[in-house]
DNA sequence: CGACTACTTGAACAAAATCAAATGGGGTGG
DNA sequence: CCACCCCATTTGATTTTGTTCAAGTAGTCG
């Protein structure tokens, strides 16, 4: 069914790791010899396609930030049904809130492409968090990004339909890139589905129905001829 | 319609309120000075029903707790869908992270019986969270419950039928009350439907369903048979 | 008692999942 | 370079799930 072997190893750090964490919103800001303290010693996962980072349920006794590839965080039911809760790539942290408050991991982290992530030890991450309290206000911040991340999701799931909330992630790529009318999927269209809460034949389906809103489709790209009926769309319904 | 009139007005707190606000895990714990500075000069607000208390998208200068009543956390589509986030009772902190960060709210309160609430000044708040690296964790932890909440409920919405949904909420009903056998919804049911992601129709179906899987319900009163079996459907589906 | 509201039930309808079968690249080995 | 295979995606047919609309029941409060 699927093949075990999760392709999993541990490097020490390079110049440009640095850098990328230096890049990320949430450290990057730490003045240096904080960053140094809580970074000096630590490693680098370099995690192949599907390799599995860490397993819901499990203590967090490291979190990670990604450097580079991109990541998903899923859950599965008892039945196999797998939900995937977010997609994260280069900057963003995981599993903060887990290793700060020791409980355990509210899901599972696979990654999606190669990826390569920092890891940093919560012990080090809360001896630090109490000294500084703006590494905490940080902190409290990034939570509060997850927060209405999810409560977005929530409504979406609740409130829109397939076709609908495929037209608004959509339009946030589209915004994201300065409201480009030309936005490209950021990875394969099974993961975006999941991500979606649909099937990928639903998903494929939804995309047909886009069409009829003015958007073309062309292998991984999409072109938006009409941002506003797009909006509408994702608003009102067809 | 739906009536305008928002019954809202504000009280001082009497010693009643005080020692409810004691009894909240995230303020309990606080050593006395520290508890007299921040909520001293804060007053209560008396909610009637369907009052609201807070707006999306409004920046939340005070935080809540809830000293009396239950109140709902929802999110309005623009094609006026809405969907209901959670559902709180006494002792539950609201606001708080958008308070402390000072972003804009990410849902709608509004009381769904009766309720009475502490006010916080979000400044107040934050100068004590400078001083007070507990009270930062405390409100972390705080947040990290939120956050578990809402990744579950994401879990629950895209890997699990309305009938499965409803038998978990039972099951945590039950477990809330220490493994007790019967158990009673705590609100209506049109509200419990929306907090499930389904109409009240839908609702009265699936309670109808899980009568075949052992539980009887008269009113608002369920008791369950046999709640290994009611667990498997949770989780495995009829 | 009567009106209101919450809830239930039924029938028709819509949305999405499932099952099954094409289509169509991309990459590999010959 | 080409044939072939693998896998992602699309498309079609069907079933399941849940919504909508409409009507009916029941409990509550004046």
């Amino acid at each position: 069914m699927s093949q075990p072997p999760a392709p999993l190893s541990v490097a020490p750090p390079t110049d440009e790791d640095m850098l990328a964490v230096r890049g990320s919103t949430l450290f990057g800001r730490l003045p240096e010899p904080a960053f140094r303290s809580l970074f000096e010693a630590q490693s680098v996962v370099v995690a192949g396609k599907d390799a599995r980072l860490m397993t819901w349920g499990e203590r967090a006794d490291i979190c990670y930030i990604v450097l580079r590839g991109l990541v998903k965080l899923v859950r599965t039911t008892a039945a196999h049904e797998t939900a995937v809760l977010a997609i994260h790539g280069p900057g963003r942290a995981l599993m903060l809130t887990e290793g700060l408050t020791g409980k355990p991991c509210s899901a599972t982290i696979e990654a999606v492409t190669p990826a390569r992530l920092m890891t940093l030890d919560v012990v080090k991450l809360r001896r630090r968090m109490q000294e500084d309290s703006a590494l905490s206000r940080a902190l409290l911040m990034a939570a509060s990004v997850d927060l209405r991340q999810l409560v977005a999701h929530v409504e979406e799931l609740k409130a829109m339909t397939g076709p609908a909330r495929l037209a608004a992630m959509i339009l946030r790529l589209s915004e994201a890139q300065g409201g480009a009318r030309q936005v490209a999927l950021p990875y394969e269209k099974q993961l975006i589905a999941g991500r979606l809460g649909m099937t990928p034949e639903s998903f494929s389906r939804a995309i047909s129905q886009l069409k009829a809103q003015g958007v073309s489709v062309s292998r991984d790209k999409l072109v938006i001829a009409d941002v506003g009926r797009l909006r509408d769309f994702a608003h009102y319904g067809g």
